[in-house]
DNA sequence: CAATATAGTTTGTTTTACAAACAAAGTCAA
DNA sequence: TTGACTTTGTTTGTAAAACAAACTATATTG
């Protein structure tokens, strides 16, 4: 094992730094669109699904209470829908309005542009290096 | 310039993943230490400075007022101090408290191993391929 | 000195988040 | 099938976080 500190500081650091930078990002394309990042991921969740409030819950690493709140919200705002589960009565799917979806769609547009304007500055093939290595962090993490 | 859609979303996708991977480390940390990451990036910067409150705002890019608050609550829990500056009697210079700097010591030391752990799939030369990366991207956006 | 600018706080609002208590609907064992 | 438990979500109460506008006190400057 290494244990060189410098290194190790540099790597956490830069991580870091990295991810604050990211949020950043998310955080004023969000801004702009009206999304904090908590709601900008409610969107992007329901772009491809129609989870449970619970299923939501678990997604957002959320308790359930938190997820009744988010989903007020958003539905206030006609961006959501909960529809009565057809299996149980008790539970709903929520899911995205066309309007939601414009939404989370002009929103990831600026966020793509703005990431990539972010690594801009890599070459193509330093580009290519950090998304494998990235994949491989995010592999060996995310079970 | 590449515009291939793949790589694009790919790399956006992988940076946007990977910062909510370390954002959770670091609220998961902060929580075992019943600190937020804004406290913890409170803290981290009154590890080697003692801003005023104004200055403290630009760092962490909040409005005064929001500032004002997180001051109260960690001056509340002893974490940190306001001090009158010497030069200005409307502004306080804040610094952080001895139970504050252990605060993030301890806080600093379980992020590091988190993050090392994360990073622990790669081999050497791959974790030096990725700070110097990091390095090139901070470098290109952080002034 | 008077006018203006600056540093922080206060007040009021909203969002986010949790936890405990609750209601309604399902499930399962006897 | 009924009674006991479980699950799903909401409600209620609390706190942190964030902003904006109004305000106070102190500096600065013409």
């Amino acid at each position: 094992m290494n244990n060189d500190p410098i290194q190790n500081q540099s790597i956490v650091d830069g991580l870091v730094q990295l991810s604050f930078l990211v949020q950043e990002i998310l955080g004023r394309v969000g801004t702009e669109h009206g999304l904090s990042i908590i709601q900008l991921r409610l969107l992007g969740i329901l772009r491809d699904r129609e989870p449970s409030m619970r299923q939501l819950a678990k997604h957002l690493n959320l308790d359930k209470s938190s997820i009744t709140g988010l989903v007020d919200r958003a539905e206030r705002r006609g961006l959501v829908e909960r529809k009565v589960s057809p299996n149980d009565r008790r539970g709903f799917n929520v899911c995205i309005t066309p309007a939601g979806r414009e939404l989370t769609q002009a929103g990831n547009e600026e966020i793509v542009r703005h990431v990539k304007a972010a690594v801009e500055g890599l070459t193509e093939r330093e580009r290519a290096q950090l998304v494998m290595l990235v994949r491989k962090i995010l592999g060996n993490t995310v079970k």
